[in-house]
DNA sequence: CGAAAATTTGACATGACTCAACTGGAGTGG
DNA sequence: CCACTCCAGTTGAGTCATGTCAAATTTTCG
C-alpha cells in the first residue's frame, strides 16, 4: 500500500495490514504529463483518482463556451466525477493536469468488488463524502455571502501556496469572476 | 420501519426485514410545528432526520444580516447540518419548519452504534452522500453559469408545485437574488 | 375587520462584465 | 543569442444585471 494514501486512510478508519494490501492490489499507479486529460467531455468516467503529486483542474464548458473551473485537485485529493461516475453517463466535464502528476487509479467497478472484501471501505468513502460534500457546502456559502473582492482576497488568503501554482485567469474562472477583474483588484489594494 | 423510508432505503440497497427492524428501533418519529425550529445557531447538531410529511428551510444569517437559505427539505429527503454534526462544533445554521411537519429522527451517536450493528447502513449512507454532493454540485455549476433571471425560471419550471408552496422571497433567498427582483422578473415575462 | 407580512413598482446606485488596446515575459526557431 | 510570436496580465471606457431604498399595494391571518 502506497504509504500518502495509508496514512490519509488511517486519519479517518482503523483498517488491517490485510485490508490495506486487499485494497492496494486494485490501486493503479500512473503519470501524466502536463495539459494531458485524466477525463473529456463525452466520456463516463469509470475510476477515482488519488492525487500523490501534482495538480489537477476540473472545469466544464458552459453554454457561453467559458471554461468554468469547478475545483482544482492536490495532492491527498481524491478527484472524479461524480456526476458521472455515479450515474454512468457521458460526462460533462474535463479533468487535466497542470502539472507532471503522479496518481492512484481505483477503478469504479473494481471498488464495487472492494466493497464486499473490505467492508470497512464503505465506511472510509462515507466519511471523505461527507467531508467533500461539507467543502462544497462552504463553497455555496462563499458564493452567496462575499463579493467578487472578498471571495478573491478569501480564497488567496487561506491558499496562498496555491495561488501561486496556478495562473490568475484560472483562479478567476474558479472563482466565477473574469481575468480582468481579478486584475483590478489587485491594483486597488 | 416506516414504510415510506424503506421504500427509501430499498431503492439504495438490499436490506432484510431484520435489519431494517434494527434500524427503526433508533428513529423516532416526531412532529413539528410551522414556523418552529429543528435547529438554531449555536446548537451542536445532534441528528439527521428524514421528512415524512411537510417541509423544511435550511438557513444562515450572513454577514450583512440576512437570512440565507441554502436548501429546502421536504418529502422523502434527509436534512441535517453535516458541517455541525460531523465536526461536533455548533452550527451557524438554523433549520425552520415551513409547514406542519413529521420527521424520523435518527441521533449521530445511535448511528455509530447502528453501523456496527448493520455494516449496510455505511453503504446506504455513502450512496445518500454522494448523490448529495452531486446535487450540491449541480447547484453550483447553476450558479456560475446562469444568470439570476435563467435560474429562477429553471426552478421554478422544474419545480412548479414547490414554488408555490413557499413564500416568493424565500425562493429568492434560495436563488441567491432579491424579492424585489424576482417581482421584476415575473413582471417582464 | 384590521394589522402585519409579502409583493410590487420606480428611481437610482454599483459590482462586475465586455471589448479592445497595450505591456511584458517565456518559449521557439533560425 | 537575437527576433518573433504568443499568451498572460493590465488598463480604461462603456454597459448591464442586479441591488438598494422607499413608497404603494395586495395578501394573509389572527
Amino acid at each position: 500500500m502506497n504509504r500518502e494514501l495509508e496514512l490519509y486512510i488511517r486519519r479517518y478508519i482503523t483498517i488491517s495490514e490485510e485490508e490495506l494490501s486487499v485494497f492496494s492490489q486494485y490501486l493503479i499507479l500512473k503519470t501524466i504529463k502536463k495539459k494531458e486529460f485524466l477525463l473529456k467531455e463525452g466520456t463516463t468516467c469509470k475510476a477515482r483518482y488519488f492525487i500523490l503529486e501534482g495538480c489537477f483542474r476540473h472545469f466544464y464548458i458552459d453554454v457561453k463556451g467559458n471554461e468554468q473551473i469547478i475545483h482544482f485537485g492536490i495532492e491527498n485529493w481524491w478527484i472524479t466525477d461524480y456526476a458521472s461516475l455515479v450515474y454512468q453517463v457521458p460526462s460533462k466535464m474535463y479533468i487535466q493536469a497542470l502539472e507532471h502528476t503522479t496518481f492512484l487509479e481505483l477503478n469504479e467497478e473494481d471498488l464495487e468488488k472492494l466493497y464486499l472484501k473490505v467492508p470497512k471501505l464503505e465506511r472510509f468513502f462515507r466519511i471523505i463524502m461527507e467531508k467533500t460534500y461539507i467543502a462544497a457546502q462552504q463553497r455555496i456559502e462563499y458564493m452567496f455571502s462575499l463579493t467578487g473582492k472578498e471571495f478573491y482576497e478569501k480564497f488567496v488568503g487561506s491558499n496562498p501556496v496555491f495561488a501561486q501554482r496556478v495562473p490568475q485567469y484560472m483562479l478567476a474562472s474558479y472563482l466565477g469572476l473574469t481575468p480582468e477583474f481579478i486584475s483590478k483588484i489587485k491594483s486597488r489594494s
